[in-house]
DNA sequence: TGGCCGACTTGAACGCGTTCAAGGTGCCGC
DNA sequence: GCGGCACCTTGAACGCGTTCAAGTCGGCCA
């Protein structure tokens, strides 16, 4: 039995917790809510998770796991470096899209710099290198063929538009969030085109400055 | 005389919180201590500034203002496009430098989506537009010669970019946030020579694309 | 002058996230 | 059985941003 109380409670407060958020959004859950939902006490919560904040990495999780899952029958069956970059960006959208008002009232909290629910921040990382690691993936099994400088960054740099389609999706208040998926099918064709561009004479210098740049920025 | 006694209270308000958020920051600086600093109410605060974030928009327009002061000169003198948008990253930097430790505080607030602090949001299109207008003046006394179709887009397309920098500087925690000026450095020749390349024939499709792309996006 | 009205001012009160001193609870060695 | 200890649980209390009913003030009209 590898389920103790401790973790009984943990369990309990989380899946309280991931209710609440998801009939009520972030703000509107209160920390007493949570507690009273989950049958402990407000202080008690507190002792299994640091800040409400804390409470919110489940969420994200859970919904990387959803994304994973839902992508995996594509990479395995699709080649190609545009559709398969365009599958996994969609996914995201329809994983993500029922949550999209949640998203938008904790999303202040994640772009804190100081907070550990920042995409950037080292609590995150497993999560990120996770991600990154999706990409390579992707790049990996594709037909796509970078410039060699550039493979290494592909994945990495594929997160980063995939965090910029994120923040795009936050801020988008079309209905059903239809403008971030034509950001994605829009923007998929010039990655794709810019990744062939890439082994060009005449863009090739550019693509070494911005790896370059992107080692020299980075810690 | 114009300035009234309302004047008179608001300004020893914006005074008050501007002082407190120099010297303690923002989270430390509490409404309750502003109106006290100010010699008012705390009701009498939120009379006049309907909650915390929007005395943040006074620090906002004050930075814009010695930033827009601070790149004449040089916009005045330089011709060369790369210069120029060296010259405005860099005096960004320059101006935004002192308040770093204040703006990670706030940024938080900034970034939601429902904040009329967020860069994106309709209360902050003034300073948005002037922003811009401060590009668009970048690019016309310039001697780059973008592509037609790019022209119109470029002084929107070098904000986001400035906003990039902001994004990457609200995070960069090296000393005096170095990063952020090589990030700089090393971006503008970049994007001096993706402006030059807009023109050939390969790329140009690419352009075209983007900026669709762009007007598509665009509610 | 008196009365009214809109602009301005007040501080108590609310609900929140978070902290903490105090107390339970169960298990181990003796 | 018993003391001790680590783990777990409690709810009152704190400080915060924000709201609001109750004022005060100043000028203008009758």
């Amino acid at each position: 039995m590898t389920t103790t109380k401790a973790e009984q409670t943990r369990a309990r407060i989380v899946d309280a917790a991931l209710r609440l958020f998801r009939s009520s959004g972030y703000d509107r859950t209160t920390m007493r809510s949570i507690a009273s939902e989950a049958g402990v006490s407000l202080g008690n919560a507190y002792y299994y998770f640091g800040s409400k904040e804390h409470l919110v990495q489940a969420f994200y999780d859970q919904i990387q796991d959803e994304h994973a899952a839902a992508v995996t029958g594509v990479l395995d069956a699709e080649r190609g470096f545009g559709a398969r970059l365009e599958a996994v960006l969609l996914a995201w959208l329809d994983v993500a899209e029922p949550h999209h008002e949640f998203a938008g009232q904790f999303f202040r909290n994640a772009a804190d710099p100081r907070s550990p629910l920042s995409p950037f921040s080292p609590e995150s990382a497993p999560a990120r290198e996770t991600s990154i690691a999706l990409f390579a993936r992707l790049v990996d099994g594709s037909d796509a063929k970078p410039l060699a400088a550039l493979k290494p960054e592909l994945p990495r740099l594929l997160w980063l538009l995939q965090m910029g389609v994120v923040l795009f999706w936050v801020y988008d208040d079309s209905p059903g969030q239809q403008r971030s998926r034509q950001l994605v099918t829009g923007i998929v064709p010039v990655v794709d085109r810019l990744v062939k561009l890439s082994r060009l004479p005449v863009v090739r210098g550019l693509v070494d400055d911005v790896v370059g740049l992107l080692q020299t920025v980075r810690s």
